[in-house]
DNA sequence: ATATTGAATTATGAATTCATAATTCGGTCA
DNA sequence: TGACCGAATTATGAATTCATAATTCAATAT
């Protein structure tokens, strides 16, 4: 895995490999929303490449299950459905739970300082009820936690996932209460990270994923009901 | 999910998709072994098909990470090293212990008697010390389990992982007395299935599978020094 | 007005072609 | 003998081409 990676930072990724990632961004960030049609060629225009690395792209996309590819009709952007949402986070939160008990093995003084600064960030950010950058701060976060897992393998799992959720975009329905509930997580969070208390932060931050889970479930529901009324 | 499933069921399964089992098969079986070179070319001829669909494949698998693709030259299987492994079986125990939780509570009468059935099956090929179908049997139970969990998505992430690591073949190299032990196991196992214990069984998978990781770790390290003795 | 048919158009799947990078191998020189 | 160079060969990455399946849309029938 290492090998491959200083490879790859000495070579320019190919084509196929940048596509993947521009089109995730494409997804998760909205332009190409859940249900919609891949415009294939209109990319390839876009981004100025033949339809070979672009279908290879899909196919790899298709893989991580971001896109669904119909034979013969061409590449969707998968619906997130509740029933795809309470499958995904069981198996996020047990890939969470596992993560933070290897965090208190592994992370070092300065990757709990980096969390520290991060958390004040967000706070502020909370303060200012500034979701975007919330956000951002949030996510550094458990980045933060993840890598110090020190398992590769765990952080790739927990990504793919993490991605394909993402886009449920729960953020912008998050109410009032919750956020602030989940702003008092984090500090419980913080505090067993810096005990390194393993177990007991692997439970914290599967509990908040399920808290997490109920604001997405619920931005769904909203979002379906209303869909049901146009 | 099951939208895509049924026109898959109708369609006829595009080139890629077949040659990417088709090329897991070679991988899992061993006719590709780890670091082999991945013949682009022949794998063509072989499989009757032009480069492009072959590439996709490739391209696919090597997002699985079952092989690596270095740019500009060529497709090779991935090695199993002691370090990914020791990544991978805590990730897969994370899964297999939400599995029997889950399994618990979703399994049917009829499929539990489908896993006494295979337990009894397996345990007659222990005796027999029959290594190969004694594999078949204890893997049709532990995929029994997983599809119990009623979680594609778990069933999904554990496949890929357990694609990874089965390429060890450890089976050829475990000692009579740990192969005494896992059957031991199994009946536990079986028990507490049969009473629903879902926090139990989840624990027994979990301590099942760190077992089967000494049993993996073990035929790693012999096979590396004796590969040093060469 | 709506439904249906079928030709024209477009999109997709896969083979082929082309440019370039990597490898091989024969020859040269130390 | 062995290290090094460079032309010939081969493999790879990506664009193009071609065959076929799906879709669109105008014309017709109900």
């Amino acid at each position: 895995m290492s090998l491959s990676q200083s490879i790859a930072s000495i070579a320019r990724p190919s084509l196929y490999e940048e596509l993947v990632e521009r089109i995730e961004n494409l997804i998760i960030e909205g332009t190409l929303s859940p249900g919609a049609k891949v415009p294939e060629k209109e990319l390839c225009v876009q981004f100025g490449v033949s339809r070979t690395p672009m279908r290879e792209a899909l196919k790899v996309l298709a893989s991580d299950g971001l896109i669904a590819l119909e034979p013969n009709r061409g590449a969707w952007v998968r619906e997130i459905t509740l029933a795809e949402l309470q499958e995904v986070f069981p198996v996020l939160g047990a890939l969470e739970g596992l993560a933070g008990e290897l965090a208190c093995q592994n992370i070092t003084d300065d990757e709990i300082e980096a969390v520290r600064v991060a958390h004040v960030e967000m706070v502020k950010h909370f303060d200012d009820r500034n979701r975007q950058d919330y956000f951002k701060a949030n996510h550094r976060i458990h980045e933060i936690i993840l890598d110090a897992s020190r398992n590769t393998t765990l952080v790739a799992q927990h990504r793919s996932l993490s991605k394909r959720i993402r886009r449920a975009r729960y953020l912008a329905n998050m109410k009032i209460d919750r956020w602030q509930k989940a702003v008092e997580e984090h500090r419980q969070i913080l505090t067993a990270l810096e005990n390194r208390a393993g177990v007991e932060l692997g439970i914290l931050l599967k509990q908040h994923l399920e808290n997490k889970f109920g604001t997405v479930r619920q931005g769904l529901v909203e979002q379906e009901s209303s869909a049901t009324l146009l």
